[in-house]
DNA sequence: GATATTGTAGATACAATAAGTCTGTAATTG
DNA sequence: CAATTACAGACTTATTGTATCTACAATATC
């Protein structure tokens, strides 16, 4: 029951995204050595924020990476959705019917957690200096 | 990102014991058979709610296991908290001063998320059927 | 078009954690 | 004492997280 280091690895790349120019994209390589991560593996964590609508990839020389939607919609919750996928945290392999009041508990105390992450946006803490 | 099963394991054990008689324990092999675990590996997890000083252990025959605390008092906080350890969810190596706002958003979300959770107590959900 | 540059996909390797078993020991009952 | 029951620790196995390597596809520049 931890966050995965991609996601760090994710939101520290996105802040990075946010902050730079919105059209000349920034390769793997300095993002990744930012972060004291390989290429490779950053790469493939960036391609699910890709497929995720987030960001977009630039092949060929001078490509990279740069923000795709508008920086003013991406919500941590959508970072780490991204990564971590959207399956519920408490699960059972049980149904025993829908009202099944462990499961309300947890999958309440889930989205109560989802929500703050929901309302905060990535621009909310742009001014931060983003070390690393 | 998931609760582990032991957490699966301990909840529903912990409202097995509340709707029990609070002086007569009831055998791990009986926990276990209902849950479809192994009375071993269940023995070892309820040793945790033990240590937690939220249950209470009878050894020899007839013994068991059999709430400790007051009933009302027991949260779901408490049991997760007890199986999943305390540690915070998000984790990062570096240390950017205490200013660091991606910690403090993840903080603050796992903070509603365990509100809720400390907010609930077995007791809210005692009249559920304990199927299975 | 040739070549260098960059991201992508898949296979693979390694590490850490979760999940579960086994065995022997200690405590209690009767 | 003999049967019952929890406890502790070593151990095994399965699953997931972390990371690398390599071959490939896309693009830019000359
Ligand atoms: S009571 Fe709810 S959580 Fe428990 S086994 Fe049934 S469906 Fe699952
Ligand atoms: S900015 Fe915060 S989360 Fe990121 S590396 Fe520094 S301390 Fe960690």
């Amino acid at each position: 029951m931890k966050f995965t280091k991609a996601t760090n690895y994710a939101l520290h790349t996105m802040l990075m995204l946010v902050a730079a120019s919105p059209v000349k994209p920034i390769g793997v390589q300095q993002l990744a050595e930012t972060q004291g991560v390989s290429p490779t593996y950053l790469s493939k964590i960036l391609t699910r924020l890709v497929k995720a609508g987030m960001i977009e990839s630039v092949s060929g020389a001078n490509g990279g990476y740069r923000l795709f939607r508008n920086k003013e919609d991406i919500t941590f919750l959508d970072i780490i959705h991204a990564i971590e996928g959207t399956t519920s945290l408490f699960e059972c392999n049980f149904v025993h019917g829908d009202e099944c009041s462990i499961q309300a508990v947890m999958k309440e105390a889930e989205e109560k957690m989802e929500l703050h992450l929901r309302n905060t946006k990535l621009m909310d803490l742009a001014p931060m200096q983003t070390k690393v």
